[in-house]
DNA sequence: TAAATAGTGTCTCTAAGACAATATCTC
DNA sequence: GAGATATTGTCTTAGAGACACTATTTA
């Protein structure tokens, strides 16, 4: 005997009854904080070059916002999870494959799209920059690169500076956290900004906050190194996710359970050659 | 003049002509894993209780899944973020107002419902039990509380159970983390499970993982006690949400700079009695 | 006084912070 | 040798783990 529900009908009586056409439905797209770090110039070939982290964006080139730049991304498709999704619009955007993709949560305030009702589902992606050659003419809209710095201001809340590669364009965001226990996606409230679309100031913000916490507790730096690689470039690396310098010494200690030496050494720097490492697979 | 686009169009004609009936669209549903810590009962009255772990659950009275045991929640409406209506949500299950909500990211398996493409947007919250009577009759559905364990197996997945209070109903979930980097909601995967609806053995999993790390670092035992507590029942509120004991010392070291003496003490207890503490207000 | 929990003291152990000393390469 | 980074050693400090000891209540 088949199972019926308060009105009578069997499963598969039920499913053929069923009307999602019945409800309204938002939009739901994903946007992409694809974050890479890379080398500026050095002053001399025997300096170390400094790091900057970096994120990718597109200037639109339709309405709303026309001008502006935003994070690349766009609409989940039926078939797909949203993981899928951004998968594929970061193939889409840059080429790659298989990088390291999270997700970061959902921002869907109501007017946060003034075309329609459209939540997002934000992902960060971390890709080398090496392997990526953003394509400026693609569906003709420009993407390129900006550093991301975040500093804290007086009272309490955080400005995001973004500065295009070349110095063309700046972009701003002014993010706050309200008091209390707020906490996930939505926790951030944004207080304005300069040159970015949407609310994409306050996923930018929280995708860097996610960034940072992660680093100290997971294998995130990994991504954005080649196969084999120095502990300085591991370390800076860190440092520049993080915004902030770390001690030699403890950095080293505390990361040598995942690194494995090769027995190799760095080639042709103007100075004592360093040891080469690769990522230690773990066991869980 | 005015600002047009590459099909000439203003700003507010391109949003006159936007359709986005021209795009297939998801449903999008916020399901609660409502945590809540419960005393049961002691042997002796001079003896502490033990404490459980409990979630919410709703049994379904209609198809599919019928008489299976779910997540409450229920669809986004126009107007609303997800966490406004993560609130709406526990308001209509629970009566409670002004809960510690938190979102814990998208559930979007094209499969994951048998109706239609539903994504799920997950929200944790944690109450007190006592301020809670869930409401068996309202709109006829059963909600219940239950028991919630969590196991290691041995091949590196974990095995939920769930005990209705009472014992009455049992039910249990396994679910694995594939290797590699795969961070984020959709990191686990659902191996089977025994009673639970849809995909929420894997939102469970996924939410008790968050609850966990962010028992160490943050404030969200204080949302499951009194105004005014001991330091032992927040030292088992811990215990609870973690699962394991932690020693006395040290967690009274930990925790002394987010609690407060207000000089008075516990009454009526077959032993020394015990100094009342409240939560500090941080400054951030 | 027995039984129970409350509250504190202290020793150890580990890891991070801080800084210095030594090593090794290229020009 | 000068100048740069690489690598290691070690002292200090902070905090967690572990355990024991004392305090205080009620039946």
């Amino acid at each position: 005997m088949e199972w019926r529900d308060g009105a009578g009908l069997s499963e598969a009586e039920f499913l053929a009854a069923y009307r999602v056409e019945d409800y309204t439905r938002p939009s739901v797209a994903c946007d992409m904080v694809v974050f890479t770090v890379v080398q500026t110039q050095a002053d001399s070939y025997r300096q170390l070059p400094e790091q900057q982290l970096q994120v990718l964006l597109i200037q639109r080139g339709g309405h709303p916002f026309l001008g502006d730049w935003a994070l690349p991304g766009g609409f989940v498709r039926p078939g797909e999870t949203v993981g899928q999704t951004a998968a594929r619009e970061l193939r889409e955007e840059t080429g790659l494959e298989r990088v390291y993709l999270e997700q970061l949560g959902v921002f869907s305030d109501p007017g946060r799209d003034p075309r329609a009702w459209v939540m997002s589902c934000a992902h960060m992606a971390l890709v080398r920059r090496d392997r990526v050659a953003p394509r400026p003419g693609a569906d003709a809209r420009q993407a390129a690169w900006f550093s991301l710095r975040c500093q804290p201001v007086e009272d309490g809340s955080f400005r995001l500076e973004l500065e295009r590669e070349g110095g063309e364009d700046r972009l701003w965001a002014t993010v706050e956290r309200p008091a209390g226990d707020t906490a996930g996606p939505e926790g951030y409230r944004l207080a304005g900004s300069g040159g970015l679309a949407f609310d994409h100031g306050r996923i930018l913000a929280w995708a860097l906050r996610r960034l940072r916490r992660e680093v100290e507790t997971s294998r995130l730096p990994f991504h954005l190194l080649p196969e084999r690689f120095t502990l300085t470039q591991l370390q800076q690396v860190c440092e520049t996710m993080l915004g902030r310098p770390l001690l030699k010494a403890a950095f080293r200690r505390k990361i040598a359970p995942l690194v494995e030496d090769i027995g190799e050494y760095a080639q042709r720097a103007g100075h004592r050659p360093a040891r080469l490492y690769r990522r230690k697979e773990q066991e869980r």
